[in-house]
DNA sequence: ACGGTGACGCTCA
DNA sequence: TTGAGCGCCACCG
């Protein structure tokens, strides 16, 4: 009950718009110790210029934080938001080793998953 | 239907 | 470097 494809099959059950499931579905191919930015998000979802709204979707995830929200941030390498803290959301990335140093992501340009 | 909202991103002073 | 301004877009009353 915890394999990416259970998670897949859960993201399409649960009642929520097509645009929020694609930006779940998006986030959990986000190899562990990566980050992905907001806008990268947004393109993987098919909406290159809704950043913005990716965070409004991410803010609406329940799943968190097994469908992993907590690796979405800035495109400036900043941490970004988290519904339930940033404090929690950098708990979540040290715990998986990601470094960082006060609300920024260190080395973020050779950590960023991109596609 | 429509305007307000927000876990964004970029530019410019 | 920092903050203000603005464009962007899906979603919600």
């Amino acid at each position: 009950m915890s394999t990416p494809s259970s998670w897949i099959n859960r993201i399409h059950a649960y009642n929520a718009t097509p645009f929020s499931k694609k930006v779940w579905l998006a986030m959990l191919r986000i190899p562990k110790g990566k980050v992905a930015s907001y806008q990268t998000i947004a393109r993987m979802a098919g909406s290159p210029l809704a950043s913005r709204a990716v965070g409004n979707a991410c803010n609406a995830n329940p799943f968190a934080p097994r469908v992993p929200c907590h690796r979405v941030v800035s495109s400036s390498g900043e941490i970004g938001g988290y519904a339930h803290g940033i404090k929690k959301k950098i708990e979540w990335l040290k715990k998986e080793g990601i470094v960082v140093r006060g609300n920024t992501i260190v080395d973020f340009e050779t950590i960023e998953f991109q596609h």
